[in-house]
DNA sequence: GGTTGAACTCAAGTCTACTTGAGTTTCTAG
DNA sequence: CTAGAAACTCAAGTAGACTTGAGTTCAACC
């Protein structure tokens, strides 16, 4: 890639088109704007016009939600792209390799939980005190408050 | 299991109690009451004296809210419980299944991403319209609002 | 050049999920 | 019996993530 791209006018997008792109509304791009998480450069009459590249971020952000990232995570992300050019390969990359790790760490979390319940149904445990997923109580409640068991010893790395 | 358990005085749990083995705040537990997700019995002096199976939905709803599972949703999926007695199997059995439905939903959803995410990372395809993840506007912006490609086309199926 | 749809700003409102505070009562150990 | 910890209720506040509304300005087509 690295294409020598020519400083093309690069058709800039109104807030509507970017709405329609991304599915997402007007009110919540102001409000992205607002907490820094994207951009726009301004027509001679104070409208933004957003650069293509906007869409991705956008487009991340969305996905970031869907997977219960609260958008200040989403912002530090997002901070290491420049709002003002195109990102490069490298920096999407990066950006990339940080959710990936979300991604894998709570996906981790799922199996886990998913396991642990199969094994309660498969089992039928459930009724007494061998369902780790149902009785993180009796044996850890001595270890203190939080429900260590269910929510798996997520202790460091995050 | 299915031991026949006499009708032991079951040691009721005050709230302090149930706050420090669930690690869910006592205020939590009063909003979570509100809702109806939980219940207690009360003292002559009207304090909460919880059953021992309570523990579980509040741990159950530990569980959910970490997988971003709406309140209004885990009240549907506990409303199949009863709340003064002690929850048979086959209560659970059909909690546990609904819930490890949502699990591998959310999980595949996932699996979707990291997928995609791992495709963009090995094939350096980040800079152009090949990669599904950051490229759902250029071809699909035509077809009206919602970044498709990210969500996955979860239409029918799921 | 006028009108109409799209945008703009800024403040306020909404919804979820709780937390905090005030003032009061209950429980439990000495 | 009494002091202090723990609970209780009810109202209000908070934080995140937006939405809604009011009043105003642009932009684009006929």
């Amino acid at each position: 890639m690295t294409q020598t791209t020519r400083p093309s006018p690069e058709q800039l997008l109104s807030i509507g088109e970017v709405s329609e792109r991304t599915g997402v509304a007007k009110s919540a791009l102001h409000y992205y704007e607002q907490l820094g998480l994207i951009s726009a450069e301004r027509t001679t009459g104070n409208q933004r016009r957003y650069h293509r590249h906007m869409v991705r971020r956008v487009s991340l952000i969305v996905v970031a939600k869907r997977l219960g990232i609260p958008l200040t995570d989403v912002a530090q992300a997002l901070a290491e792209l420049p709002h003002d050019t195109k990102p490069t390969t490298g920096d999407w990359r990066r950006v990339s390799k940080v959710w990936r790790t979300t991604l894998v760490e709570r996906r981790r979390e799922l199996e886990r939980l998913e396991h642990e319940l199969t094994g309660c149904i498969g089992c039928g445990c459930l009724s007494m005190t061998a369902c780790k997923l149902l009785n993180p109580d009796d044996e850890l409640g001595a270890e203190g408050p939080g429900a260590r068991r269910l929510l798996g010893s997520t202790d460091a790395s995050e």
